[in-house]
RNA sequence: GCCCCCAUCGUCUAGUGGCCUAGGACGUCGCCCUUUCAAGGCGGUAGCACGGGUUCGAAUCCCGUUGGGGGCACCA
């Protein structure tokens, strides 16, 4: 058997929305495909009634393809659809029956709860051997082996012995004969040839009943790999409910899909070299199964935000500007599409690169230059605008209205217009930042000034003395 | 209740019996730089859950305790 004869598999079920910890799966399934020159399946498990809407596939392909695994790529393959395969799934459960590996049973939910008295106890059994026939919605239970023990070889986690008895005949097939997720996943891997099935940790219980019906469909058991659940501040496993898990909310936000991507591999394995920040090929070069830790992690926005950061900063000039664009041209801008200048922001640009964490906050920085008036922050103009502030800003208008206009004698302007009243640089470029650009923090002042110009920056100084006078 | 898994700084991790007075990164703190805010530079902080073994030697192996987590649907 040769190494180009791996095949694994991702296989999500559409809900609308792409979780971060399948993202992670999905990552490792392809950086294992693709070192080992094998196939990444794709499957859509869409037997859920209720959950399945064409639009939903349409998104898992395209947050894939933003995360780098490419439908076009050689080792792709699919997507296929679980829905599609219901009737072998449906024979398969039969075929089981037919062997006596599995059996009817007409028990309700409400039997076994009056039986057991609780809710989650395993099913007791009670049909087992009634001999009921198909029909008049009875389901199928799979019967599992009274001794001996399950093991499930897991590459993460080693081996993990599952005893047979606690193992309950679980459901195979639906009163109305469809089969349930065990069965209908089991049967698409055997049929798709799947050797190694690399999902989150909260399938290793299923693991053990998948592995009994591998076997009694007489196919070999895949490689198992169950990944460490993904958490929140909590310990708790992310769930949609609770916690920002869409990986499309952190695009939306400006995350880079590369930083993303680096970040998400680097939860629940980390390179020899201490090396974090580095390019997925490398990544998928060095990554092994084997090293995946154990334990759950910690979704960490704040370091996500770090290496966002960083690849930002890494980008050249022209792709920073195309990533920004989205917050410059599209809804996301504060401003009237009109008033957008591409050339005005090639200018600062850099000044912004280095300054934010996320693109979201890009506009804040830039946003003096395309609306018609500086954003009203108030907290900002009651910090800067302090008494004397107007002396200042008077002074200072008078200089800027004769400097000439480039950055060392804007500054030389502004810092001359302080020290006329004793003021520092610090202080007194307090009241003009305010008064033009409406934030305490932003831009580098001088800067700021020049690419917006003289009169417009004039303008707004005497719009901010008007309303100092007026209070 | 039953089954299973896990346990290195606050967080993500390196470490697979001696190289560990445990390394890196994020965070955090301090300093430098400085027109705000960043960036950058330098430095500090903080960890092998606990108890028993095994061994000349244990973060690394074994057992137990404690603490977390996952699962136990005619969902996937």
């Amino acid at each position: 058997m040769s190494a180009s004869s791996v095949r694994v598999r991702f296989a999500p079920s559409p809900t609308g929305m792409f979780h971060v910890g399948g993202a992670r799966s999905a990552l490792y399934n392809w950086a294992v495909a693709h070192k080992a020159g094998g196939v990444f399946v794709l499957r859509i498990e869409d037997t859920d009634e209720a959950r399945n809407r064409p639009e939903w596939t349409d998104g898992i392909l395209s947050a894939l393809a933003a995360i780098g695994i490419d439908s076009a790529d050689p080792a792709f393959e699919g997507p296929y659809f679980q829905s599609r395969n219901a009737t072998l799934h449906r024979e398969s459960a039969v075929r089981l029956f037919e062997a006596g590996r599995a059996y009817y049973c007409d028990c309700t939910r409400e039997d076994l709860e009056a039986r057991t008295g609780s809710k989650h106890l395993g099913y007791d059994g009670f049909c087992r051997d009634r001999g009921l026939a198909a029909g008049d919605g009875r389901a199928l239970r799979f019967r599992t082996p009274d001794e001996g023990v399950t093991v499930v070889a897991d590459l993460v986690r080693g081996d993990t012995e599952f005893p047979n008895a606690s193992l309950e005949d679980f459901v195979i097939a639906r009163g109305n004969g469809s089969a349930v997720f065990l069965l209908a996943n089991v049967v698409d891997d055997v049929d798709q040839k799947i050797t190694m099935v690399i999902r989150g940790e909260e399938h290793l219980s299923n693991a053990a009943k998948q592995q009994l019906l591998w076997e009694a469909l007489g196919a070999t058991p895949p490689q198992w790999a169950h990944l460490p659940v993904i958490v929140n501040e909590k310990r708790q496993k992310l769930s949609k409910r609770r916690d920002k898990v869409a990986l499309e909310s952190y695009l939306d936000e400006g995350y880079l899909p590369d930083a993303l991507v680096n970040y998400l591999f680097l939860l629940g394995w980390g390179p020899k070299d201490d090396i974090e920040i580095r390019p997925y090929a490398e990544l998928e070069q060095l990554f092994d199964l084997r090293d995946v830790n154990k334990s759950s992690a910690f979704f960490d926005v704040k370091k996500l935000s770090s290496f966002n950061a960083d690849y930002i900063r890494a980008l050249d000039a022209d792709a920073f500007v195309r990533a920004c664009e989205p917050w410059l041209l599209g809804p996301k801008a504060p401003w009237a599409k009109e008033a957008y200048d591409p050339a005005v922001f090639a200018e600062v640009a850099p000044l912004v690169q280095t300054r934010i964490t996320v693109l979201d906050e890009v506009p804040m920085y830039v946003d003096f230059l395309f609306l018609a008036e500086p954003a009203d922050d108030e907290a900002a103009w009651a910090k800067a605008m302090k008494p004397g502030a107007a002396d200042v800003l008077t002074s200072a208008r008078d200089e800027l209205s004769r400097a000439e206009w480039n950055v060392d004698a804007l500054k030389a302007a502004v810092e001359a217009a302080g020290a006329a009243h004793g003021l520092k640089l610090s202080k007194s470029q307090a009241p003009v930042r305010v008064a033009v650009t409406g934030r305490t923090i932003g831009l580098p002042l001088f800067e700021s000034l020049q690419v917006l110009g003289r009169d417009r920056v004039l303008a707004r100084v005497d719009r901010a003395l008007k309303r100092l006078a007026a209070q």
